[in-house]
DNA sequence: CTACATGCAAAGGATTTGCACTCGC
DNA sequence: GCGAGTGCAAATCCTTTGCATGTAG
């Protein structure tokens, strides 16, 4: 039983967020700009992690193929993202090749669409899963150690069953 | 009950670590090198993970204060490390500032000396501990997965009780 | 009209690589 | 003596910052 990618409730969960983090967006006082709508419809679409390079690639070669009108530099990548991982819109991933990756994060505390990752030390490939057990240890981990815990990362590594 | 940085088996556990260390270098057919040898040192005497540039800045500081006769390249420090990572001496640890850090790394899987780390996201000090319930549910979480899983790392965020 | 948002280019840092020299074996 | 190991400096790559311009509200 490998884990899957997306689970049933992933559907619903991954529309809402791009209205919620447009909503998000107002309500801390940020104005609508070309880059950062791109953005956030990209993200949508992703089902796991990116680095601020592919995001970047992905959003221009949109423009090479004459779909959208302007180039997005990468320099609004990396300022759009912060803001969306500043209002806990998206998580930020280390998976440890010293590369930070993005993807949507689920509302607040939600165990909704919260997953962790599988890398694959061979070919590089990221598998997100979840797993309830391991979610429990951490909780009751949090409570026993004296500091104020507000989130969480596991990384298993390894090699994949030949995906990529 | 705060976790503790040191168990009482962490002073034997060290102790042996840089013979280990030097017994599996040799036998991967390595020489012993000025620079790498005192990487070796401060590694043993280092509790947690290290960012290279600490490592470099500390072995540089000896030189500085005449306890070595020569400089330590950072480049050195960089491929010694990478060594000692590759034949699985040290762990390479990241925490989410995109900058890797290195600690000694226990004897293969066994569970002796095996942590992970808390950040404190303000002042960006690391925290190690252990827990047996969450290594149980990692286990048992690479039993149903359905890849080889070599290894896993937790990090848990919050905010420490002013450390530093 | 006023600021925030953006694209581009330069700057910053971490990490890697090229190269000549040193020194372990 | 040969070649791995090393220090230094240049080169890379990811990320941040400065600045003039665009544009949402």
């Amino acid at each position: 039983m490998p884990p899957q990618a997306g689970s049933d409730s992933t559907a619903r969960t991954q529309q809402a967020w791009s209205e919620r983090a447009r909503a998000e967006l107002q309500r801390a006082g940020h104005r609508r700009g070309g880059a950062r709508e791109l953005l956030i419809d990209l993200l949508e679409q992703e089902r796991c992690a990116l680095t601020v390079q592919e995001l970047g690639r992905r959003l221009n070669g949109r423009y090479e193929q004459g779909v959208t009108s302007r180039p997005v530099g990468i320099a609004s990548v990396y300022r759009g993202i912060e803001v969306l991982a500043d209002l806990g819109l998206v998580a930020r991933v280390e998976v440890g090749d010293g590369i930070s990756r993005y993807e949507r994060a689920a509302p607040e505390q939600s165990e909704a669409h919260h997953h962790h990752h599988f890398v694959c030390d061979t070919c590089g490939c990221l598998v997100p899963f979840d797993d309830t057990a391991l979610e429990q240890a951490i909780v009751a981990l949090e409570h026993r150690v004296g500091f104020a815990v507000s989130g969480h990362e596991v990384v298993l590594h390894g090699a994949c069953s030949g995906c990529c």
